[in-house]
RNA sequence: GGCUGGUUGCCCGAGCGGCCAAUGGGAGCGGACUGUAAAUCCGCCGGCUACGCCUUCGAAGGUUCAAAUCCUUCACCAGCCA
């Protein structure tokens, strides 16, 4: 397995850039490895656009390499200006720390931390705020020409655009500063992340051979863009987070279901964690019956699983089975059709208040942002009730038209679904 | 520090005193086709107590019957000069 790593990040598309490959093979052969992958708290949620490294992460820990996935108390502070054309705006430390806090909880989902090749939290605080300002100068600073942080894309680009401010510009050396203390503490030789992460890596790498004469590796992982070139994992509405509050898991299945046919061979080499035949097998029926959507509905069933555990993955297959369906939805049991509609965007009315009009019930539900855009909605042609077209702005649901004298389901356009009850 | 140009709706980008809620493109949304896909075609695309009203064109003031458009100050960005 641990020999076959590498190759099999090759087949997944996941390898960007590595150094010395050769170097890196051997030690990986020679015994477990500890490797690193930093997550900067600029969210209170990780997002999908995480996760090809998180699950890269868990690849290396199946092949028996021990993780320290870290989490960036310290860098999240300052802001790491790759890939980003603009000055980021600073958080107050509160926010960054309650981040850092939701972040943790996440990325331990995805990890084992027990047994041969536990994972080690950290967090770069831990040894960066120590640092009096004079120390990190004489003893790290004095190590970074600023001739070559200079050429890094990342400040080159800033240079040549909007500008980069000193805060910035000293991003990388606090992280190879990481490196560093890493491969100090817990001999780790290895840092992955996404390939804007390049130069930031090797950064580490240099300042561990100058101050400990060490060797490490890096290896990035290529940023996963859509068959139309665009950026994986945006949608309308913004990021796809893994925070089930942020993106309920109903949603996030709905997501992968969603995928472009284009798109669906590349996901799944890249999150899934089937083997290669069960890969292909998927491939073939998406070739030659892609109306049955196997293979996105097996990459939506496993990543949602992943993120979100089991049962709620059943769930969100569950509801969007039911809500999908052929059947009737007054035909669907009571409770399959309560549990369904928990899984979506949905409000309450009192039964013994007057009901409102169909677009003040969607407008309550945050399916829309307006009673405008509701509106519209109706009159063109989008509007549904119980999967009954509506027309007529002003509409008003009565409770005959309830399911189980309980539900409204609401629906606008082909798949957004939304559930008012009545209580 | 001085001069010049810029700052427009989710993004890009027209407009340069009334005909401007503001051209066009992209994104997004709805419809048709299909497979909860893509491509294509059609329509929509600030808000509301909606044939009218309200809030938008970097910020704050001002001129005018009337300003995104003119003037003043401020902020930020770009270019040129010291």
């Amino acid at each position: 397995m641990t020999k076959a790593l590498l190759h099999d990040l090759e087949w997944r598309g996941l390898i960007a850039q590595t150094t010395d490959r050769q170097a890196l093979e051997n030690e990986m052969e020679a015994g477990p490895i500890s490797f690193y992958v930093g997550f900067d708290p600029t969210a209170p949620s990780l997002h999908i656009g995480n996760l090809a490294v998180i699950c890269t992460m868990r690849r290396f820990q199946l092949a028996g390499h021990k993780p320290i996935p870290l989490v960036g108390g310290a860098t999240g502070l300052v802001g790491d200006p790759s890939g980003r054309n603009e000055e980021r705006s600073l958080n107050d430390e509160s926010v960054v720390v309650d981040w850092v806090n939701r972040i943790r909880t996440q990325l331990e989902k995805f990890l084992s931390f027990e047994g041969k090749s536990a994972a080690k939290m950290a967090n770069n605080l831990d040894w960066t705020a120590p640092i009096s300002a004079l120390t990190f100068l004489r003893d790290i600073g004095k190590h970074f020409s600023v001739n070559q942080m200079l050429s890094k894309d990342s400040v080159s680009a800033r240079l040549e655009g909007g500008g980069i401010s000193y805060t910035e510009f000293s991003y990388q050396v606090l992280q190879a500063l990481d490196f560093l203390e890493l491969f100090r503490l817990h001999h780790c030789t290895l840092q992955m992340g996404g390939s804007d992460q390049w130069g930031n890596i090797v950064a580490g790498l240099d300042l561990i051979r100058k101050v400990e004469g060490g060797s490490g590796h890096a290896l990035t992982i290529p940023l996963i863009t859509k068959s139309d070139g665009t950026k994986f994992g945006k949608t309308a509405g913004g990021s796809v987070w893994l925070d089930a509050e942020m993106t309920s898991p109903y949603a996030f299945f709905q997501f992968w279901i969603g995928v472009d046919d284009a798109d669906v061979e590349k996901l799944l080499k890249v999150f899934s964690f089937k083997s290669h035949e069960e890969i292909d097998v998927l491939l073939e029926s998406l070739a030659t019956n892609p109306g049955a959507r196997e293979a996105h509905r097996a990459l939506a069933r496993e990543l949602t699983a992943l993120v979100h555990g089991d049962h709620q993955a059943s769930q969100a297959e569950a509801a969007a089975k039911a809500l999908f369906g052929q059947g009737e939805l007054a035909e669907l049991d009571e409770s399959t059709l309560e549990s369904a509609l928990s899984q979506l965007p949905r409000t309450q009315i009192k039964k013994s208040d007057p009901i409102p009009t169909w677009v003040d019930l969607l407008t309550a539900t945050g399916v829309v942002d307006s009673k405008s855009a509701a509106r519209r909605i109706v009159k063109e042609g989008g509007a549904y009730l119980n999967n009954e077209k509506i027309s007529g702005e002003d509409f008003v649901p009565e409770i005959s038209h309830s399911i189980y004298n309980r539900f409204f389901i609401l629906r606008k356009g082909k798949r957004d679904l939304a559930a008012v009850e009545l209580i």
